[in-house]
DNA sequence: TATTGTTATACTCTATAACTATA
DNA sequence: TATAGTTATAGAGTATAACAATA
């Protein structure tokens, strides 16, 4: 799926969705908080995509952008540690989105071994105009689910804690 | 993270959970129903593993497994299918089943270019044993989200229809 | 002519390890 | 000695394209 032939490798999302198809049984599947997280997940996930087509973003660089947007001067290693991701990781991402001329790496004031991370003009417009669109489809979604969103959100945090917690206890350090 | 070095390639979870940093600021992050999703997602992802960690297996796999468990001649085709993969990620994913002496390819009695996909006794009692594990893992999961938990599914389920349902008519053919 | 599975290849993402420079 | 970032490399995952066999 290249959504831009034009001018950058763009991340990739996955070609088909996980919805069930029909005459399959799935046993134990159909019964999993686990599985249903993962077919929502993946449903948004190309719905991103869907929506944001214009600018040849994934998720994680749009989260990327709002993290140095909110957090001017923010160290690669805090990036990296926001994101799940390791440092090289953070690195990449860093490239990518120093390439596009949106991030640029200035000197820490502080610490002569890092660097800040911050907006540049064009990278702020970018987060301003990905914010708006991510925003209204995001509320589009809640009002399609009506109700039953109220509470979501918050479920998922709390699903999120729990989970980390026991993976936290159960491997320590 | 390497769950045996033993015997096999084995999937790799990612290292980090994606924990909220203190000190930091999410922004638009924090209001959207897509972060909340991705954080609970990778939770769970990583609990998984940790659940599982006798096994070195992932959900992918063990997805694969109970579908192939629940419907014994399942093509590779319809397996890519059910799994939102290209029919290449699902010939490796069949050939890694294979290799572990799980799954067997035996002729199609209708079709004779495909292969009809059959657990093997070891591969029966793979599944049997990691859903037992992932089943507690899972009631676990949901009854200390308490009251919190009800629904919650439901509520999955249907916002990955919505999302999909806009993906396709977006997206047509 | 279309479909199933395969082979070969390429690209992305992420991790590891060794290196530099600073602390 | 430990940390921040970099470089180089390797691994898993998934995609594309061309191919054989069959429908």
């Amino acid at each position: 799926m290249n959504r831009s032939a034009t001018h950058s490798p763009a991340p990739d999302a996955p070609d088909a969705p996980l919805l069930p198809v029909a005459g399959l049984a799935y046993g134990v599947l159909d019964d999993l908080l686990g599985y249903a997280l993962r077919r929502a997940q993946n449903a948004l996930y190309l719905d991103f995509f869907r929506a944001t087509e214009a600018f040849d973003v994934s998720p994680q660089r749009f989260a990327a952008l709002v993290l140095v947007a909110e957090n001017p001067g923010l160290r690669q290693g805090l990036l990296a540690q926001a994101m799940g991701l390791h440092r090289s990781g953070a690195l990449r991402l860093t490239n990518w989105l120093a390439q596009r001329g949106w991030v640029e790496r200035r000197d820490d004031p502080v610490d002569a071994r890092s660097w800040g991370l911050h907006l540049t003009a064009s990278g702020l417009a970018q987060v301003k105009a990905l914010t708006a669109v991510v925003r209204a489809h995001d509320a589009a979604l809640s009002q399609a689910l009506g109700k039953q969103a109220t509470g979501l959100k918050q479920t998922l945090e709390h699903l999120a804690l729990l989970a980390n917690a026991s993976a936290v206890i159960t491997r320590p350090a």
